[in-house]
DNA sequence: GTTCTTACA
DNA sequence: TGTAAGAA
Protein backbone atom coordinates (compact mmCIF):
# COMPACT_ATOMS: atom_id res chain seq x y z
CA UNK A 1 0.00 0.00 0.00
CA UNK A 2 1.70 3.61 -0.87
CA UNK A 3 1.53 4.91 2.49
CA UNK A 4 2.34 9.05 2.36
CA UNK A 5 2.59 11.00 5.33
CA UNK A 6 -1.00 12.80 6.58
CA UNK A 7 -2.60 10.61 4.76
CA UNK A 8 -4.26 6.68 5.91
CA UNK A 9 -6.59 3.99 4.89
CA UNK A 10 -9.25 2.97 6.38
CA UNK A 11 -7.06 0.23 8.29
CA UNK A 12 -4.68 2.56 9.02
CA UNK A 13 -7.41 4.61 11.58
CA UNK A 14 -9.25 1.62 12.61
CA UNK A 15 -5.89 0.77 14.28
CA UNK A 16 -4.52 3.72 15.81
CA UNK A 17 -7.94 4.86 16.98
CA UNK A 18 -8.86 1.19 18.08
CA UNK A 19 -11.88 0.69 16.16
CA UNK A 20 -13.63 -1.59 13.92
CA UNK A 21 -13.54 0.20 10.09
CA UNK A 22 -17.56 -0.34 10.32
CA UNK A 23 -17.75 2.34 12.60
CA UNK A 24 -15.75 4.77 10.68
CA UNK A 25 -17.70 3.88 7.48
CA UNK A 26 -21.12 4.16 9.90
CA UNK A 27 -19.69 7.98 10.78
CA UNK A 28 -19.12 9.05 7.11
CA UNK A 29 -23.13 7.38 6.54
CA UNK A 30 -24.16 10.00 9.21
CA UNK A 31 -22.79 13.04 7.40
CA UNK A 32 -20.18 13.17 10.03
CA UNK A 33 -17.21 12.74 8.42
CA UNK A 34 -16.30 13.20 4.59
CA UNK A 35 -12.92 11.32 3.95
CA UNK A 36 -11.33 12.02 0.59
CA UNK A 37 -11.28 8.96 -1.86
CA UNK A 38 -8.69 7.25 -4.42
CA UNK A 39 -9.16 6.46 -8.15
CA UNK A 40 -10.35 3.17 -6.78
CA UNK A 41 -12.98 4.60 -4.38
CA UNK A 42 -10.49 3.88 -1.14
CA UNK A 43 -11.00 6.07 1.69
CA UNK A 44 -8.40 8.35 2.85
CA UNK A 45 -7.96 9.73 6.00
CA UNK A 46 -6.43 13.09 6.85
CA UNK A 47 -4.86 14.05 10.23
CA UNK A 48 -8.15 16.69 10.63
CA UNK A 49 -10.08 13.28 10.11
CA UNK A 50 -8.44 11.83 12.61
CA UNK A 51 -9.52 14.46 15.12
CA UNK A 52 -12.93 14.67 14.04
CA UNK A 53 -13.51 11.29 14.62
CA UNK A 54 -11.59 11.61 18.06
CA UNK A 55 -14.79 14.14 18.62
CA UNK A 56 -17.34 12.10 18.17
CA UNK A 57 -15.82 9.23 20.27
CA UNK A 58 -15.73 11.73 23.07
CA UNK A 59 -19.50 13.24 22.24
CA UNK A 60 -20.44 9.43 22.07
CA UNK A 61 -18.58 7.28 24.44
CA UNK A 62 -18.14 10.43 27.21
CA UNK A 63 -21.35 12.57 26.77
CA UNK A 64 -23.72 9.89 25.51
CA UNK A 65 -24.61 11.74 22.37
CA UNK A 66 -25.95 10.11 19.78
CA UNK A 67 -24.60 10.38 15.75
CA UNK A 68 -27.36 12.98 15.13
CA UNK A 69 -26.40 14.74 18.20
CA UNK A 70 -22.88 14.94 17.55
CA UNK A 71 -24.02 16.11 13.67
CA UNK A 72 -25.29 18.86 14.79
CA UNK A 73 -23.14 20.13 17.61
CA UNK A 74 -20.29 19.74 15.06
CA UNK A 75 -22.36 21.97 13.04
CA UNK A 76 -22.60 24.41 15.15
CA UNK A 77 -18.67 24.32 16.25
CA UNK A 78 -17.96 25.54 12.62
CA UNK A 79 -20.44 28.11 12.53
CA UNK A 80 -18.93 29.54 15.38
CA UNK A 81 -15.78 29.79 14.43
CA UNK A 82 -17.41 30.98 11.55
CA UNK A 83 -18.57 33.84 13.56
CA UNK A 84 -15.51 34.11 15.41
CA UNK A 85 -13.65 34.88 12.55
CA UNK A 86 -15.97 37.33 11.30
CA UNK A 87 -15.95 38.90 14.56
CA UNK A 88 -12.19 39.62 14.13
CA UNK A 89 -12.81 41.28 10.71
CA UNK A 90 -15.11 43.68 12.08
CA UNK A 91 -12.77 44.27 14.95
CA UNK A 92 -9.67 45.04 12.79
CA UNK A 93 -11.45 47.03 10.28
CA UNK A 94 -13.64 48.98 13.28
CA UNK A 95 -10.35 49.77 15.13
CA UNK A 96 -8.47 51.25 12.06
CA UNK A 97 -11.54 53.51 11.21
CA UNK A 98 -11.46 54.75 14.76
CA UNK A 99 -8.19 55.24 14.26
CA UNK A 100 -8.34 57.21 11.44
CA UNK A 101 -10.97 59.08 12.64
CA UNK A 102 -8.31 60.30 15.26
CA UNK A 103 -5.75 61.51 12.82
CA UNK A 104 -8.47 63.39 10.82
CA UNK A 105 -9.29 65.35 14.46
CA UNK A 106 -5.88 65.87 15.43
CA UNK A 107 -4.66 67.11 11.64
CA UNK A 108 -7.29 70.15 11.62
CA UNK A 109 -6.93 73.48 12.61
CA UNK A 110 -7.75 75.35 15.05
CA UNK A 111 -10.13 78.41 14.35
CA UNK A 112 -11.19 81.45 15.95
CA UNK A 113 -14.45 81.77 16.57
CA UNK A 114 -16.99 83.83 14.69
CA UNK A 115 -18.86 86.18 15.36
CA UNK A 116 -22.53 86.97 15.11
CA UNK A 117 -23.25 90.07 13.98
CA UNK A 118 -26.85 92.10 13.43
CA UNK A 119 -27.35 93.68 10.03
CA UNK A 120 -30.14 95.95 8.69
CA UNK A 121 -31.55 95.19 4.74
CA UNK A 122 -33.67 97.83 3.26
CA UNK A 123 -36.04 96.91 0.98
CA UNK A 124 -38.41 99.08 -1.12
CA UNK A 125 -41.57 97.52 -1.46
C1' DG B 1 -4.43 -9.13 1.60
C1' DT B 2 -7.18 -4.91 1.97
C1' DT B 3 -11.27 -2.36 1.18
C1' DC B 4 -16.10 -1.78 -0.38
C1' DT B 5 -21.00 -2.53 0.02
C1' DT B 6 -24.72 -4.70 2.07
C1' DA B 7 -26.94 -7.23 5.53
C1' DC B 8 -28.10 -9.13 10.03
C1' DA B 9 -27.88 -10.15 15.18
C1' DT C 1 -21.25 -2.04 17.41
C1' DG C 2 -19.62 -6.46 15.83
C1' DT C 3 -19.42 -9.81 12.35
C1' DA C 4 -19.72 -11.79 7.84
C1' DA C 5 -20.45 -12.67 2.79
C1' DG C 6 -19.29 -11.63 -1.83
C1' DA C 7 -17.16 -8.50 -5.22
C1' DA C 8 -13.37 -5.53 -6.62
Amino acid sequence: MGRKKGFYTIGMVAEILNIHPHTLREYEREGLIRPKRTAGNIRIYTDEDIEDIKFIREMTQELGVNLAGVDIIMRMKRQIEQLHSVIESLESTLRKKIEEENARRSSLVKKEPSHIVEIKIERDD
